[in-house]
DNA sequence: TTAAGTGCAAAATCTTTGCAAATGT
DNA sequence: ACATTTGCAAAGATTTTGCACTTAA
């Protein structure tokens, strides 16, 4: 994950024509500063100086211009993170792995994933895809390894 | 699909020690009548002689018991679907996917297929995963290949 | 008969909309 | 100065809870 500094906030909303504003500063460097996607519920937990419905706001905008992507985890809760650099207006290409860890609950969002292996059947076209799986991230299983002083991969 | 008879749904509900009413029938007879997931709302429509609320237990009550599985399309909306047979109470095995066609708007479960070609970063342990795919379908697919007089695949 | 399931009413959440005040450019 | 954005209030939608009535076993 590249350190973002608030300059590179002000020029991510500047190129999208949207104004920077402290609510969607904050928004930004709340994202950028994690390498997993927060839940709605979490976002309004830290920002709960700002209002409800202005983060509905913020966050279908940043989804609009592509600035972030939205993944709806296995409880059917929103949640957020930066695109990768290959998303613009109205168009996302998500196709990465949002890995949910059933330990910790952290939601990772894993990019260069060859995913081109997945046939289709006959007859089906892919335009897009979502993969959302769980399971254990490095550090739980880690921590788990441990315990069972047993260890895989 | 194989066709479904009431006697089957009859000896489901027994199997999962769940009464025989009339609203489980149907919903099962419904979900089962398809090879696509039904979205929540859909549900509610066609159910329009049973209450709402007695449709949200029912879904919850069959999803517990391994009988439908959910599955949240790219607009947050439940859909559900009849389990494959090795989901059991309180566990669940989708690892199929979840094809929803950007022209139909149906959602496919597609089974059988090899996904285990997906190749984690080091130190993840996958559980289970959910993957969801937007495209054509191949009824779809035909309509616009004609269109275009064109086709691929 | 009686435990489980349904339906209705009402509460609790979540999400959207309208509009006046505040803010960035 | 002016178009955007925010915050508040309120409407709409979705989901959950409580409880009396009904039904399957």
């Amino acid at each position: 994950m590249t350190k973002t500094a608030l300059k590179d906030f002000e020029a991510l909303l500047e190129r999208h024509r949207l104004k920077k504003t402290a609510p969607r500063l904050k928004v930004l460097s709340m994202l950028a500063a994690k390498n997993v996607a927060t839940s709605q519920p979490d976002l309004e937990g830290v920002m709960n100086d700002i209002d409800r419905v202005t983060l509905y706001r913020i966050l279908s905008a940043f989804e609009e211009k592509g600035i972030i992507h939205k993944v709806f985890d296995l409880n059917g809760t929103a949640n957020y993170a930066m695109c990768s650099s290959n998303c613009g207006e109205n168009h996302h290409h998500d196709e990465h792995l949002h890995f949910n860890c059933t330990s910790c609950k952290n939601v990772y969002c894993l990019d260069d994933l060859d995913l081109h292996g997945i046939d289709l059947p006959n007859g089906f076209k892919l335009d897009g895809f979502t993969l959302y799986a769980t399971g254990l991230c490095p550090k739980c299983s880690k921590a788990v390894s441990k315990n069972n002083s047993k260890q895989f991969n």
